[in-house]
DNA sequence: CGGAATATTGAGGGTCATCAAATGTCGTGG
DNA sequence: CCACGACATTTGATGACCCTCAATATTCCG
């Protein structure tokens, strides 16, 4: 049953400097250098090929640890190299509220620019191996580097579009159609980093994809569960294997439960009379329902 | 009735330059400077004192009119100097969702950077005077004064943490809060921009407050009625006066619709008793179930 | 003045939160 | 190795809240 995405990362990654070699700590270091970096971002790195003025740790995490928390003093960005996380956000009320989930060639940390603080915490899902960013020395090669500062603005640029989608999903789709876009991001992110998009593990539990939703973990677990009854995915516990992801792409909400129950009667009576329909498919007109309106 | 947000600025700028008197054209144009803008901002302008090589054209747009539309080509960015607007994004199914109401001071475009078209389209809601700036010019200017460079990555991590806030909002509070919190954000931001905090006129329609809140809009003028019946606020049409402006920063949850309407009930008996009760005043009672949970 | 847009308020029904119970999974220590 | 407890997941029942539809009043503007 185990999937791709459980397996550790392979990249490869700079054979350390001296100055590693040097530290000699238990905690595992790697260092990567501006090509390395750069390639994870997805920024064209021509000009930095055969660089190695410039080199950035990594440090591991377990699951459980944070990489930064809410209020603590600014100075680095990170990059993902392996492994999930979630960044939270905690309001005035204590409200968590998860932003985005981290993963390989993510950059997050960005939110601690503005007032020298981060307003959010980053949590690893899972083990992580994290890039450490100055942000102060990013900024300078930035200033020389016209390609590199380019892109730093579109990062920024990229994770605003991003949250903006976000707030435009919480604000105008029903909870059906959040939970297939999840699964289709999940399974697009998934397919971009080299791993299977049909068939995967989720790095959250329910709670943290219902929190993510703004739904309850009871409704993200219906919700899938749905989605499993009608065919689209099958999922058990964290493993999930997506059947029809087009389907997933264009649903903006079930059928009325009305007619779901009515669909399920159907199929009990035809399990009672010996029949057994084909496994998981939904069918034609049970699809056609679902991509009206 | 008419309250001073409703008002023309009262901003100075700078005379035209040459160029401007040059145009002659019919479309009313002035320029800012450098220190204009960034004062504009709230970004230190100390460097840029007396600075007239760089100038920034205003252009004025009247209510509905667009500034820029969602696919349109990147190249400026654009501050509020007066006036009221919306910045609309629209997914792939239609929907719209009202991510931003820019007023004075207000950066906006910001989303266009990365793909080098804007995400989203920024409409007038009444007449505005809007500064354009193009970015490239912004960028190469940042390159040589770090403080601007500094300034403009916090202001994209500002706008960054705002939407974080706003996730945050439409993913863990009821709707009375999000509401409440609405008019607490408006009204701290006429404080800072020199108008009135407690009474105001609303720029923009119950559905555009609704849609921006994630509900209809007849909730969002529900919850606003309600807000006006515990004497939170008085309310009429787009007029807005706050009275108990702390009562809506602690607000999460309104007492159960029941109490509510026991209240109403109890305010009935006495009314037709010929007994008047304070205008517009709630009872410290109810003011206790309020801030409770 | 009349028509369109805006705002208010009511009635009814669907969706989702809440509470609850049962089952499954995993890590830890006896 | 297994038993235990903590946590995760699923599923059901119930009711509050909010959306939808609808009617009316008000404002704005040509």
């Amino acid at each position: 049953m185990s999937v791709a995405n459980t397996l550790e990362s392979t990249t490869t990654v700079t054979a350390a400097p001296s100055r590693a070699a040097a530290s000699g700590s238990r905690t595992h270091k790697i260092w990567s250098n501006m090509h390395d970096v750069c390639n994870l971002l997805r920024i064209p790195s021509g000009t930095f090929i055969g660089d190695d003025d410039h080199h950035f740790q990594h440090v591991q995490f377990k699951a459980g640890q944070r990489i930064h928390t809410a209020g603590q003093a600014f100075d680095m960005l990170y990059v993902v190299n392996c492994g999930f996380l979630k960044s939270v956000m905690i309001d005035e009320f204590g409200n968590e509220q998860i932003l985005s989930f981290p993963m390989k060639g993510d950059l997050f940390g960005i939110d601690g620019i503005h007032t020298k603080k981060y307003t959010s915490e980053a949590v690893a899902l899972s083990s992580c191996d994290i890039i450490l960013i100055p942000f102060s020395k990013f900024a300078a090669i930035g200033r020389t580097n016209p390609i590199l500062e380019t892109a730093l603005y579109g990062l920024m640029s990229r994770e605003l579009i991003r949250e903006q989608g976000m707030i435009t999903m919480l604000g105008s789709l029903t909870v059906e159609a959040r939970v297939a876009r999840f699964l289709v991001s999940l399974s697009e992110r998934f397919s971009a980093i080299g791993y299977s998009g049909k068939a995967f593990n989720l790095p959250m539990t329910r709670r943290e994809i219902g929190n993510y939703l703004g739904v309850t973990l009871e409704t993200a677990s219906r919700t899938l569960s749905a989605f499993n009854e009608l065919g689209l995915i099958s999922v058990d516990q964290r493993s999930i294997y997506i059947h029809d992801l087009n389907a997933l792409k264009t649903l903006r909400r079930l059928p009325p439960s009305r007619a779901r129950i009515e669909q399920a009667e159907k199929k009990a009576a035809a399990a009672a009379a010996n029949y057994v329909p084909s496994q998981q498919q939904p069918s034609a007109t049970m699809r056609e329902q679902m991509a009206v309106v």
